[in-house]
DNA sequence: TTGTAGGCGTTATCAC
DNA sequence: GTGATAACGCCTACAA
């Protein structure tokens, strides 16, 4: 089925068959029924392929992030995909793993399929030297490149993000004045969202009076999957002599580990021992008490990136970085903080209906 | 940068670049040489637009799924993209929702951007009646259709699935013989993957003498990120009487949710209530003690589709239907149970590295 | 071994 | 309003 046989079975011209389809151009209304009849009858689909070569378009984003399953980024994933569809795209997944070859063969690929623009999900794609980001910028010169909670500058670059910094400060610095003198930062990644909640947090600590030699933080560098490893590290920092009331944790995998920790060898929370964790993941409901959590309103800035995104396909003019404040969520392994702002979000629980 | 440009600055023509970019049919290594260095040199790639409406592919294949965040659909999508990867295959990624109507919108999409086949992850895309099923039918009509986990009978479809009735038969059985005369069958779907496991934890109670009237099943309909919620539904149950010494969960999610409920009411675990989870995810790692779970070996189906699915394109003979067995792994959650097959998979953590 | 030319199915720009 | 016709960029017989 194509165009030219609806054109003969209709008795019109395909000029007018395409109008028809595209709603463009005048056509009367009886060749307009006519010719829709057929289409109908025909089960006529028009030829993406043959409409792609033509507009250069297929209507499809790119979208790379370095594990799709990975809770966060699958959340991400998945509202950016609703919300492109919405808006008439369909996305090309792409899981690139964490080495930079990859990544840059991937968006390679994206290019070779000609997608119309790019969205890089979370910040372990943007490269800790520029010669790693590289491919980014290269990429910006031949289409839109999205960056969601990642940060990079440059022309056709547009960053949507959550204000990390602040969030890990003010859980840092309410944490602290809640009288935990003993906080620890556990964390595992050096992208450009993880250094920034490192940022905040040394940052608090100083605000407070907590030098930063004096200052206690602990890197995790293993699977992201494998909680018992990461509980591991932190009993091994405790055996070691190191004194923790309290830890903020740079996601909810990690504080999720320290509550279990915590709990295994007998520590009282919130009383004895506090723990904040980052996401408001489904991982915050895992452990008793719940977890006090940061949520980054992800969906927000989904729905942001797609909204900016759509402006730059239409040549409006774009913010071209966007950054978005996150909220405190407690749960129980906190004890009573500061008030928390109004128009905050509900736990995961209640709000997915 | 098209094949014409090309063509004029290395001196040859548009049939030979051709040629040389797809390495068909003879060219000598002279004019190869010198085809390729201008490509390399301007940084041509072929427009797959183009070359999509003369082949009529594009190598792409739609990926359906309810929901990619869910822990276990994630964790496919996830594998399939780097399997499809591998094999030339890019993946266009669609969430449907569980409305029949979004389901048959998205698989309308797909045809229309004329993807190679369509895989559906899991068995909420394939509907309860035959009228549900029937886009589905529809589908194999026009190209391939492959289904993980799911079922469905049909020219051009192809399944790949683990065998739930035989892991959740197997499940039950030991855990009866275990000792625990009161379980209860904790779920949350109605599937293909649903029913098969309901049946095997019935047949498995008929089988060491519980009739059918005495057997114990629970059905949750809430969210599937609300485990408060399942507590709360178990804690329900609870209330009104019924006695209970162990659950099987038809999925992690609900494993975890019996494990808060039975710490909150303090029954010590295993001795006094005994929980076995399903799909071998990180929930499984979450809880004290870890779940004893179900592992469906994910990445062992999606290999197998994948390659099944590349059988299918090459126009080789492929099986319509492949069941795989799945394997217990014992955690902290169940008393001592019976001999493991050998080779048995690791838990998440140790085996994500 | 290399070149020529037709076809893939649309959209869009012209005339009429 | 409607109908020819030229792109769009590639692949691939068929010729040379």
């Amino acid at each position: 089925m194509t165009i030219y046989d609806i054109s003969k079975k209709a008795g019109v011209s395909i000029a007018t068959v395409s109008r028809v389809i595209n709603g463009s151009g005048k056509v009367s209304e009886k060749t307009r029924k006519k010719v829709l009849a057929v289409v109908e009858e025909s089960g006529y689909t028009p030829n993406l392929f043959a409409r792609g070569l033509g507009l250069n378009t297929m209507h499809i984003i790119g979208i790379l992030c370095v594990d799709s399953s990975d809770l966060f980024l699958a959340k991400a994933v998945y509202y950016l995909e609703q919300k492109l569809y919405e808006n008439g795209y369909g996305c090309l997944l792409c899981c690139t793993g964490y080495q930079q070859e990859n990544k840059e063969k991937y968006m390679k690929l994206l290019l070779s399929k000609r997608v119309d623009a790019c969205i890089l999900v979370g910040s372990s794609l943007v490269g800790q030297t520029l010669e790693d980001s590289r491919y980014i910028q290269d990429a910006a010169k031949e289409i839109p490149v999205m960056l969601l909670n990642a940060y990079l500058n440059g022309p056709n670059l547009y960053c949507v993000l959550a204000d990390d910094y602040q969030a890990t400060y003010a859980a840092a610095d309410q944490l602290y004045r809640a009288g935990k003198r003993n906080l620890l930062y556990y964390y595992d990644s050096n992208s450009y969202s993880g250094k920034e909640k490192l940022r905040g947090f040394q940052d608090a600590m100083k605000a407070n009076g907590v030098d930063k030699k004096e200052q206690k933080t602990l890197y995790y560098s293993g699977s992201r999957e494998d909680i018992p490893s990461m509980k591991a590290k932190l009993a091994g920092l405790h055996q070691s002599g190191v004194a923790f009331d309290g830890i903020i944790a740079s996601d909810d995998n990690l504080a999720l580990s320290a509550v279990k920790f915590a709990q295994s060898i007998g520590w009282k929370i919130p009383e004895e021992f506090a723990v904040i964790g980052y996401n408001n993941s489904l991982l915050a409901q895992c452990c008793e008490p719940e977890l006090t959590t940061i949520d980054n309103h992800l969906e927000t800035l989904c729905s942001q990136l797609t909204a900016t995104l759509m402006d730059v396909q239409g040549g409006k003019p774009a913010a071209s970085r966007m950054v978005f404040p996150c909220t405190l969520l407690p749960g129980g392994t906190t004890p009573a903080l500061e008030r928390i702002p109004e128009h905050s979000p509900k736990r995961k629980a209640a709000s997915a209906g």
